[in-house]
DNA sequence: CCAGACGTTGTT
DNA sequence: GTCTGG
DNA sequence: CCAGACGTTGTT
DNA sequence: GTCTGG
């Protein structure tokens, strides 16, 4: 599961490094980076349901950071209500079965995407409380998810909506750890890629049927990461969109359990 | 064949 | 307890 | 997913 | 656009 995250604007100059090695193209996309700024609003913390502007790289232009708004909606979508009914069902897209669900079947062929952010926030349930663990990269990189986009143009108004989704996969030793909760009975974290991998993600110019280079891919983190609980995201007694989200807190129920 | 759905997480 | 909104 | 509401009649 | 249910 991945409904909330981070993705804060301070990071996104960095984000330009991970993407390339040519001191040209991070020029490059550095300088777009401040073009699209103001559309880049930072998110200590955004929840997927409020459908923000997430900073992706798309497979058709794979050095051009762009703004697609989180939740996905097909193209073959017939109304504004019928889209927004359904971005709210694709925040994310279960990695097997990326290439079989008509929804997003065109998207993994054709339309994959890099969706860039700091880290990403789960829960852990105890005694009926919902404890929110930031996890992140151990050197502060980048998390950088498989991501699935697509285009629809409400012929209403002739708006063009650029959408993305987040891919999910079974959930890693760290995340199951965190991700407990009664009656739960399997955990799902996003899909991390790592840099080679980013680079066979974004390749659908090779055979665009063949999804036997992608599947490999989609699989639970193998590397490191960290988790710290954080205070709590919602409610009233949550920071909100501020830094603070994302900084460790410890709450004294849990010093016993170590978690 | 047409009409209508097309999804996730977590749930029973 | 259960549904809805975000 | 979690947080917060969950209702009526009639009022400002 | 593409799949499923009837």
């Amino acid at each position: 599961m991945c409904y909330d995250i981070a993705s804060a604007t301070l990071a996104k100059l960095k984000y330009a490094q991970h993407r390339a090695d040519d001191p040209e193209y991070i020029k490059q996309i550095e300088d777009e980076l401040k073009k699209i700024s103001a559309s880049l609003h930072p998110y200590y913390t955004v929840n997927g349901f409020a459908h923000p502007g997430l900073l992706v790289f798309t497979n058709h232009q794979p050095y051009l950071p762009q703004v697609f708004s989180w939740g996905l909606i097909p193209s073959w979508s017939r109304s504004l209500d019928e889209a927004i009914a359904c971005s709210q069902l694709t925040i994310n897209a279960r990695g097997e079965t990326i290439f079989t669900k008509p929804t997003f079947k065109q998207s993994a062929r054709f339309k994959r995407c890099l969706v860039y952010a700091d880290g990403f926030f789960e829960y852990f349930h105890f005694n009926k409380q919902a404890y929110p663990f930031f996890i992140k990269h151990p050197l502060g990189d980048p998390l950088i998810f498989a991501g699935l986009w697509d285009e629809w143009v409400d012929q209403s108004t002739g708006v063009l909506y650029q959408t993305c989704t987040i891919v999910t996969t079974v959930a890693n030793p760290l995340l199951k750890k965190i991700h407990v909760k009664p009656g739960l009975e399997e955990a799902r974290m996003p899909v991390i890629l790592n840099k080679s991998e980013q680079d066979i993600w974004l390749q659908t110019s090779i055979d665009e049927q063949d999804s036997s280079l992608i599947n490999p891919l989609l699989k639970p983190y193998s590397d490191q990461l960290l988790a710290h609980t954080v205070k709590k995201l919602k409610g009233k007694q949550a920071p909100g969109n501020s830094p603070e989200a994302i900084m460790p807190f410890e709450y004294p129920e849990l010093a016993l359990l170590g978690i």
